[in-house]
DNA sequence: CCAAAGTGTGAGTGGTTAACCACTCAATCT
DNA sequence: AGATTGAGTGGTTAACCACTCACACTTTGG
């Protein structure tokens, strides 16, 4: 036995097995439109222990979307460690890059997108996002040292790249796409 | 007979009664979360009678969300009409405030949110959400007369007001929701 | 070695939903 | 008045989905 190691997981480790993979489940059509078969199916696990692993579908979305605030601040807390000094408009362009290769999969982003869609009526869901963005604004303006204009525009430009994701600017070629994705970095 | 006038309204008529009460429909849940009866309910008709106006649930949500490009390419146009001078300043400001009173009762932002949303993993959807900015940002640019970046940072501030209206930022009192949502008028 | 605790599943259930169809009634035309 | 077209509905169905439960297997600790 020793040598071949456990079987099982322990429930924490398929929890966060669960966390990750999610992530792509509800990035593809969002909480009203991915099912609980789906999500176990890119887990590797039966449909039926989604619910031992969390209570109900909407506590499952939640933890996602937390899940991916916090990828952000971590991506935020890196782009701060590298920034060239400590002005605020350099440490919110290190945080701005750092965040623009966070978001290369896609997948992240289009959960900050239908989080956002769901929170206008799922109560639940609004406070999730809400406090991740309150998180999130104030880590911005705390480590940049920034005033609230800049972070404003930080915040916004932000927005306007969940925009060009979603509808896939970038691979348009025409004035409007171009317009709408200057700037904004990605790899 | 001639006193009451006509009982049935004609096909036409009737498709836009659904189009203008499916944008409160849709607002709620988005594409997925939202069923045909609900449509059909706040329109004042039989379910079965939605499936005789549009083809199916998909071209119904298009057509909507068409309708909402256009309300906000109206309001544009009205704003443009009254603004105070032809400086590009001017006129983007004009139309924003314009835009503000159109999306007071929210609903009509917030299918944008949800078509935003969907357009992701609905090509459908994205070509018409892709058509709808490229009017938008087309007309807004030939309008105004504004330079790329004036009219990237107007769409920018649009896309923030989606989330700030999206999470009721403006119910809050709290600095990060003040940061965010400054400046942005509402009424 | 055995019992308790923990991991994991197959097989279901009740409720919902998009779409369809057979049908009725109102309006218009000849 | 009779025929024809178009508006509108009730009822149904096949698929789907969130959630449950009884049961089996693995691990751990005494």
């Amino acid at each position: 036995m020793a040598t071949t190691g456990r079987v099982l997981s322990t429930a924490e480790e398929r929890r966060e097995v669960v966390l990750s993979t999610a992530v792509s489940s509800f990035a593809a059509r969002g909480y009203y439109g991915t099912n609980t078969t789906e999500v176990a199916k890119r887990a590797g696990i039966s449909q039926a222990y989604v619910y031992r692993l969390f209570p109900n579908k909407e506590a499952l979305f939640l933890a996602v979307v937390e899940h991916c605030f916090d990828l952000v601040r971590d991506s935020f807390a890196r782009g701060a460690a590298k920034a060239r000094g400590s002005e605020p408009h350099e440490v919110l362009m290190a945080m701005g890059d750092e965040y623009a290769r966070l978001i290369a999969d896609q997948d992240l982003l289009l959960v900050q997108v239908h989080a956002q869609a769901a929170a206008a009526s799922e109560p639940a869901v609004r406070e999730v996002v809400r406090r991740g963005y309150a998180r999130t604004v104030e880590y911005v303006r705390s480590v940049s040292g920034a005033d609230a204009d800049a972070v404003q525009y930080f915040m916004a430009r932000g927005a306007l790249c969940h925009l060009v994701v979603a509808i896939g600017a970038t691979e348009v070629d025409a004035p409007w796409a171009n317009t709408l994705s200057a700037g904004l970095r990605h790899y």
